[in-house]
RNA sequence: CGGGAAGUAGCGCAGCCUGGUAGCGCACUACACUGGGGGUGUAGGGGUCGCAGGUUCAAAUCCUGUCUUCCCGACCA
């Protein structure tokens, strides 16, 4: 994408709603506009980063067995009634009304529109275990919406929805989650840590909440720091496996948000206790037949006989995550994204605009990266060096590829390594092969 | 919802107290210079001062109401 003909509004300065390290730099850079309290615009470097974020999730969603469908948005109240969480929601929960008067909502969450496909099309124990997910907006009415994208209103949420026979089915398709958000994270490069949590408004027995360290998270969060020995890449886990193993390894350390926490009674010692300050970016939900005894979503067994399903939720907040990301990732200089969440691999900037040889020779680099699928954002605007360097700094790109006439002469670029810092010289000829591996 | 703050050009702000020509920096447009860390100069364009009432000869400025946004708390992907 060549710069002089994308759509990249960057400020120089931060607009005064801006709080958080996050909330400011997607402002700066150009990822996000807000339209209201809580409600925002992706402009299309945000969307970028969004559909990479999404992608991953979808990726080991589907690893892990899930399988993808999407639901509406707009949601009749008939069966939030059927469930008792029309009344419950609360204000929560926008409720609109149609041209015939007839209550509708904007989903804040699909237990009652997933049961109820379900149950229509279900009906024996040989579909089961089966989990559906989707990838969609969401819209839940804050008191108080803040931090940009972290605590929106409407927020893109990946949610999926496990239906087993037996309750020990329903904790391995628990587990299977479980593990599948442990290499999501990863992945991003985020270390999550997952902690018991209370169950809230969903309901039921086994929770537990992903949490993602920032200075600047919403909840303060303790833990053991072994947790710093696990690494959730390390192997690829076989999802037809017993996976408690590597539950019980996650779990066996001890991780508590501060409702949770209780200073008088912790089992770990101050000096392996890490305090610090999380934010959630995913939350799994085992609750049995919460929803499917109200509901009726039940199967045969092998005997014939009606059973309600068991299910769990499991929940990622994709928006959200775009934000933890800069959190925990960014310096004074801008953003520094984890390639695999990056806009662009890439950034090349073309530091002699005026000098023809050194513009064909950026458009040529340009060529090649693009000849071998290389994501590169090209500055090949007429602005001042320090304008494109600063620039290239805050919006993060991994690599940055600087050529003007001093290097032109003696045939080599700079390559600069935006999580280090680190520059060094590289033939001409050879970087575009170089940043294609 | 309780407590606090703010709405003036795309962004950051001054002006308001003491009513009388709407301003500054950045951004934007044109031209020239410059070209390795948001460079320099010249000339420009852009604002019903959140909205609605009221007071006044006259309101960005005073009064009343209202909307919006942000921050702190109780709730949440």
């Amino acid at each position: 994408m060549r710069l002089s003909r994308y759509f990249l509004p960057t400020l120089k300065e931060t607009p005064a709603e801006a709080q958080i390290a996050s909330h400011r730099l997607m402002l700066r850079t150009g990822m996000v506009r807000q339209g209201a309290a809580g409600i925002y615009s992706w402009l299309p470097l945000g969307l970028r980063v969004l559909k990479k974020i999404e992608a991953i999730v979808r990726e080991e969603q589907d690893k892990a067995g899930a399988i993808e469908m999407l639901m509406p948005t707009i949601q009749s109240s008939e069966l939030w009634e059927e469930s008792g969480r029309y009344e419950d929601y609360g204000k929560e929960m926008l409720r609109i009304e149609d041209r015939h008067g007839r209550h509708m909502l904007f989903g804040p969450t699909n237990e009652e529109m997933i049961t109820d496909i379900f149950r229509r099309e279900i009906k024996s124990y040989k579909d089961l275990p089966i989990n559906l997910y989707h990838i969609q907006w969401k819209f839940r009415d804050e008191i108080r919406p803040r931090f940009g994208v972290m605590r929106g209103r409407e927020f893109l949420m990946k949610d999926a929805y496990s239906f087993d026979l037996t309750p020990e089915d329903g904790v391995k398709s628990y587990n299977a989650m479980f593990v599948a958000y442990l290499r999501t994270f990863a992945r991003m490069g985020l270390k999550a840590i997952p902690m018991r949590a209370d169950t809230g408004p969903i309901g039921g027995d086994l929770s537990h909440e992903f949490i993602v360290l920032a200075d600047t998270g919403e909840s303060e969060v303790f833990f053991d720091k072994g947790f710093d020995k696990f690494d959730p890449l390390a192997v690829q886990p076989n999802f037809g496996d017993d996976l408690q193993p590597i539950v019980d390894q996650w779990t066996s350390l001890y991780a508590a948000t501060e409702e949770m926490h209780d200073d008088t009674n912790c089992p770990v010692s101050d000096d392996s206790l890490i305090k610090g300050r999380g934010v959630e970016i995913g939350h799994i939900f085992f609750f049995g037949d919460k929803y499917s005894k109200p509901m009726g979503a039940s199967v045969q067994n092998a005997e014939g006989k009606p059973v309600d399903v068991q299910m769990g939720s499991y929940g990622v907040g994709v928006s959200r995550l775009a934000g933890a990301i800069i959190e925990a990732s960014h310096d004074d200089n801008g953003i520094i994204w984890p390639e695999a969440v990056a806009p662009f691999k890439v950034g090349l900037m073309n530091l002699g605009p005026k000098d023809e040889n050194c513009t064909k020779t950026c458009d040529t680099i340009y060529e090649e990266l693009q000849e071998k699928g290389v994501e590169v954002l090209y500055d090949d605007r007429s602005v001042g060096a320090g304008a494109k360097f600063t620039n290239m700094d805050l919006i993060g790109l991994p690599w940055q590829i600087a050529l003007g006439k001093r290097g032109l002469e003696n045939g080599v670029a700079e390559l600069k390594n935006r999580v280090t810092g680190e520059k060094q010289e590289v033939a001409i000829n050879d970087i575009a092969s170089k940043l294609a591996s």
